[in-house]
RNA sequence: GGGCGAUUAGCUCAGAUGGUUAGAGUACCUGCUUGACAUGCAGGGGGUCACUGGUUCAAGUCCAGUAUCGCCCA
């Protein structure tokens, strides 16, 4: 037995490694194409190399454990497959700042050895993030574990980057880019971060070559005026009318510039006059074009002056701004400065401002590509859930821009171009040529840069299922089922994954896309380690348990709303796993190898009313989780185990397990309770692992994982409407005499007498019964009356068209009882003054469907008898008041 | 500037396709060592569903607008 029966409360510490252990030794997790099964897939969003576990994380391996385990329980040949991506620049950073603690920079090394440097790293110290997915208690397949750096993605990126290119969907070319000074390398669009910056609009004169006033411009970056080569204005804008063509004057260069017209220009902003910088503004980049202006950067790689700066070159370029303006300043070219908020660009991954500037790069040409993915979700071919972030989908998708893919990094799958040192043409092939493909030379040059990451991202779903080879598991588990993501990857990771799984594969590679909400702290802030206010999940599960953590983000999973995380939440579902472990006691309490697996022929009404209640807590669990409404399978689970099961069920049988009752009905309700408290683990085991395992291996019986237990289905033979109509009117009548006892002060261990007073149709059902009524409600004995019965000195209270009367002559408090009957009156009054005046509304009646306007009458009917009884049984009270 | 979302009990949130009395959890109040469980049991109080107008026999739910907050894109 693993359970320590002497533990009061539930302790996970322990139990979760060796499950999780047992669940790896069993093979449970590994996918295996040969076996049955429809096949069901997830292919999880890897995790960076660099990572740690953080609750977005959590949230998001939970709801894929649970997909994956509810798939497998349900006979699906499931695949759940593991990995790491091997984040570039995040990585690269991470080893130049080990490098730079011993004065190591990368560049002393050496390319080749520095990559081997974090081969050695990633060996050592990467995929930490990996441990913390079992921790959890991720079913992977982690013979299938991939890395995108490892041979096989490479092949692929290879393979998938040389058909783009044939394709002429790759190509190479100088274009203005964001760059990042500090990590040395382009960055996509969406690799820049725009924040939300005070600075200063500056206003600066350009006085005409022939010594005219000239113009005055307005810029945020005074700096970038050292590579300026034109000034331009709106045509339309009658302010410069007829000034275009003059020549300006350069200040600090003192170049001739020309004044030119471009449409582009906003007459609103600044002067309406702008400089232009080509080398350093993707507009104004756009305009040189236009107007064939020459070039010059001023900001090298490293952001600092180049020589084209003048008198200003290596200067840093924060430093340049404020020398510019002192020298501007100084020659009283300088207009005015105004305040000026705006909107700077940081790179992604260490924050630095970054540079727009021209340079050679590689470039996908996205515009072919997205088409095809956008028809794949409005064909429905793949579904976004929620279905709102398909608009942010295809807003993107349709307005989207060619994507930088070079960087000029070491860490990565470099470019398999090869330049021509003869003929200078460059010749791309997914395995290393040893000759030009143009000129037949030899003297063959690699490209120096790497690819953005999120290209071997973009091809994880069939690369990591060993695209381009047609493998068995290509053929058993393309396309995926589901992929389940946070949305701040939409336009990074998932319309990336569309497109090239699209391209290469020719399906989309997802039936589902699952979005779920951002993890933030109990005041609604975002997790940040500058905020201070990051919760560990680790932390967390030491605390209460990797089940508790689990089931609380699962019931806070609600579609489209982001996730509070607090201490108190994850009490009060630790609270829950206790619950059920100490249901779990009672059970193993009662239940031994004797005892029958399969329901009995005989059931007693409680039995056919918790298999009823049961049928449908499964069914609302199944329909949650397939329609990824997690948060309404974890309150259907929570409700049904805790406050039917627990609450009600176990309190009703205790009686027909004691050993004075009959042996063979005992040997019935022990079936009865071990098939139904099977069920209820079988069912949250995809929720609560591990809990689940623990008491399913505890109970009696050879066990095989519960794992390998058939998800159970609801079986809707076994809902009896009758029985659960009449068992909820036998609970309202427990709870109307709990509620008498406790208003009225009646000590609860005081027994009493209950009398029930109705027509005998009406009484059938309890007087069967009264065993469970007396045991639950406390009641000595039970009475039955007639209609003609007449409370005098009891406490009363009305059940549908039964009255509960409680004789409690010399206990009674009779003006606390006609308060009590007050408040009931007044509640009924002011229900059936709403239900009269809908019924008096002819219309109503005449349009509302037949069947609403009968529940009305009902109602009406049913509120007349309660207020009249009530209304006698408050007048006999009142007799008595002091 | 464009778009999306939110606003329901003290707090955190559920409330497909409009339809009897708007639900949980937590907190709060009262009573209880009930032989599974005080990480518990029983009972109770607490809501002008942000605001204004509209559609409808009927609106928390649909439409329009306003306010506040948050996010994305430019």
């Amino acid at each position: 037995m693993t359970i320590r029966e002497t533990d009061k409360a539930y302790d996970p510490k322990g139990i979760e490694e060796k499950w999780y252990a047992w669940w790896q030794e069993l093979g449970l997790f590994h996918a295996d194409p040969a076996r049955p099964g429809e096949s069901y897939t997830i292919v999880i969003p890897p995790p960076n190399v660099t990572g740690s576990l953080h609750m977005g994380h959590a949230l998001n391996v939970t709801l894929q454990d649970v997909l994956i385990r509810y798939h497998l329980m349900s006979g699906r040949n499931a695949l759940w497959l593991p990995g790491t991506d091997h984040a570039g620049i995040a990585t690269q950073n991470v080893v130049e700042r080990i490098l730079a603690k011993d004065g190591i920079g990368r560049q002393d090394l050496g390319r080749e050895a520095f990559v081997e440097r974090v081969w050695k790293w990633k060996e050592e110290s990467g995929g930490v993030i990996l441990r913390q997915l079992k921790r959890l208690g991720a079913s992977c397949d982690w013979a299938r574990e991939r890395f995108t750096m490892d041979e096989g993605l490479s092949r692929a990126v290879r393979e998938a980057f040389t058909r783009l290119y044939r394709k002429g969907l790759i190509y190479r070319g100088r274009y203005i880019i964001n760059w990042c000074p500090r990590c040395h390398t382009a960055l996509s669009d969406l690799e820049v971060t725009y924040e939300e910056t005070r600075g200063s609009l500056y206003y600066i004169r350009y006085p005409e070559m022939s010594g005219g006033v000239g113009v005055v411009v307005a810029t945020t970056r005074p700096e970038t005026m050292l590579g300026d080569t034109a000034v331009a204005v709106n045509p339309k804008d009658e302010r410069f009318h007829g000034s275009a063509g003059t020549t300006l004057r350069l200040p600090l260069m003192n170049r001739p510039i020309p004044l030119i017209s471009d449409e582009m220009v906003d007459r609103e902003f600044g002067t309406g006059a702008v400089k232009i910088t080509p080398a350093h503004d993707p507009n104004d980049f756009e305009v040189a074009r236009r107007h064939e202006l020459p070039s010059v950067r001023v900001i090298d790689e490293s952001g600092r002056m180049t020589e084209d700066a003048g008198a200003f070159a290596g200067m840093d370029r924060a430093a340049c701004r404020e020398a510019v303006v002192a020298k501007l300043t100084a020659e009283g070219l300088l207009e005015k400065v105004d305040p000026y908020l705006h909107n700077v660009g940081h790179c992604y991954r260490c924050r630095t401002v970054v540079e727009p500037a021209e340079s050679m790069q590689w470039f996908v040409r996205t515009k072919p590509l997205a088409e095809p993915a956008i028809r794949a979700v409005r064909s429905g071919e793949t579904r976004i859930v929620p279905s709102q972030w398909e608009r942010t989908y295809f807003d993107w998708m349709e307005n989207i821009r060619d994507w930088c893919i070079s960087r000029q990094i070491w860490w990565g799958h470099r470019i398999p171009a090869y330049h021509c040192g003869d003929c200078g043409k460059t010749t791309v092939e997914a395995d290393t040529p040893d000759r030009c493909a143009f000129c037949g030379s030899r003297s063959l040059r690699q490209e120096e840069d790497v690819l953005d990451t999120w290209f071997s991202s973009a091809l994880w779903p069939f690369s990591t299922l060993g695209w381009p080879d047609e493998t068995p598991e290509l053929a058993r588990y393309y396309p995926t089922s589901a992929l389940v993501t946070g949305f701040d990857i939409i336009f990074f990771w998932v319309a990336r994954m569309m497109m090239m799984g699209i391209e290469f594969t020719g399906k989309a590679p997802f039936r589902d896309v699952v979005i779920h909400a951002l993890v933030r702290d109990a005041k609604g802030e975002k997790m940040s380690k500058t905020r201070g206010n990051v919760i560990d999940p680790l932390e967390v599960m030491d605390r209460y348990g990797t089940d508790a953590f689990r089931f609380t983000l699962v019931a806070l999973a609600a579609q489209g709303r982001d996730i509070r995380m607090s201490d108190d939440r994850v009490e009060g579902y630790r609270n829950f796993m206790n619950k059920i472990f100490q249901a779990g006691r009672f059970v193993r309490m009662h239940v031994d190898g004797e005892t029958p697996r399969e329901l009995p022929g005989e059931l007693s009404v409680a039995d056919r009313w918790i298999l009823s209640r049961l049928q449908r807590a499964a069914e609302g669990i199944r329909r949650g989780i397939e329609d990824y409404r997690f948060n309404d399978a974890g309150s259907a689970f929570y409700q049904f185990t805790w406050h039917e099961f627990c609450d009600w069920y176990l309190e009703m049988i205790k009686p027909s397990l004691s050993p004075e009752a009959d042996p063979a009905a005992v040997r019935n309700q022990r079936a009865v309770l071990l098939h139904a408290f099977e069920t209820i683990l079988a069912l949250g085991h995809p929720f609560i692992p591990f809990l689940t395992e623990e008491i399913w291996q505890s109970l009696p019986g050879e066990r095989d994982s519960i794992l390998r237990h058939r998800y159970p289905a609801a079986d809707t033979s076994m809902i009896e409407v009758d029985v659960e109509h009449d068992m909820g009117r036998l609970m309202e009548v427990v709870r109307a005499v709990r509620n008498i006892r406790s208003e009225l002060n009646v000590p609860p261990a005081k027994k009493v007498e209950v009398r029930l007073k109705g027509r005998e149709e009406e009484l059938a059902f309890l007087r069967e019964h009264e065993e469970i009524l007396r045991r639950l409600a406390r009641a000595e004995k039970v009475v039955y009356k007639g209609p003609e019965y007449i409370p005098v000195q009891d406490a009363t209270a009305v059940v549908n068209d039964i009255e509960v009367c409680l004789p409690l002559a010399g206990l009674i408090d009779f003006d606390q009882e006609a308060r009590r009957l007050r408040k009931e009156i007044d509640k009924a009054q002011a229900e059936h003054a709403l239900v009269t005046a809908k019924l008096a509304n002819e219309k109503f009646v005449a349009s509302a469907p037949a069947d609403i306007v009968e529940a009305h009458r009902a109602r009406k009917d049913s509120l007349e008898e309660k207020l009249s009884k009530l209304s006698r049984n408050l007048e006999l009270v009142t007799r008595y008041l002091s």
